[in-house]
DNA sequence: TTAAACTATGTAGCGCACCACAAGGTCAAA
DNA sequence: TTTGACCTTGTGGTGCGCTACATAGTTTAA
């Protein structure tokens, strides 16, 4: 069993990132004492913590991480896993649209400046 | 001369982002009627807010495009696109990155979820 | 003249994912 | 026992780029 600050530097996550983790149900610490409300974390809380310090990275938002953490033994883990994927690849696609679209500008939408 | 809603259909800037605009002097009225305040846009003002239209599409952020018009008869407009559009390649190539990471967080993280 | 349609200002809120601070209770080692 | 390091809660703030709302004054067409 962990406190926070020794989950804290375990997992990376700040202790404040993981207070607001339990309040929002992220994570939830396993145990928490009733006399001084410490909040306590185990090793099935680290494993959860390192998937969503992997997840973040994957640019999940908290509700995606949410879904993945409520869904029960992960069993959809790896379709959201393969959407998210989809969805980095769209957004590859975009930028590289917009870096056309950039180009365009570049060639003709510069001239009329030029001797502005 | 131009009163708001009219500029407003012209650029596709809604109203209260053009009051935002000029707020945050990105894009300032050419006139002000001293008796009621209303804001007046010209066509001058119509060929920035054209510009502002296209680099918003860029991803430029306000202190980007605040940096493009506040250098007076736009000298340096091509090194902050050419630097802008480098960004945009980075970011392709981060995003990339993150698929590559996740292609293999697939291949070694999710076998030893299998049986949890 | 009157009513609709316009304009202005001020202020608050949003959504995201935290971060920071203050005030107080608690624990551990000397 | 005392001191310092830890823990708690509550609340407000951040940055971005607007959006929304309330209230009030002004213009315009019938």
């Amino acid at each position: 069993m962990y406190k926070v600050s020794e989950f804290s530097k375990m997992t990376g996550l700040s202790k404040e990132t993981l207070r607001y983790y339990a309040e929002i149900k992220l994570l939830e610490p396993v145990f928490i004492d009733p006399n001084n409300k410490y909040r306590y974390y185990d090793n099935g809380s680290y494993l959860v913590a390192l998937l969503l310090v992997h997840l973040r990275r994957f640019n999940f938002t908290i509700q995606e991480m949410l879904t993945v953490v409520n869904d029960e033994s992960f069993e959809n883990l790896e379709q959201i896993l393969l959407k998210k994927r989809q969805g980095l690849v769209n957004q590859v696609q975009e930028l590289n649209n917009l870096i056309e679209e950039m180009d365009d500008f570049f060639e003709f939408g510069m001239e009329g400046k030029e001797d502005d």
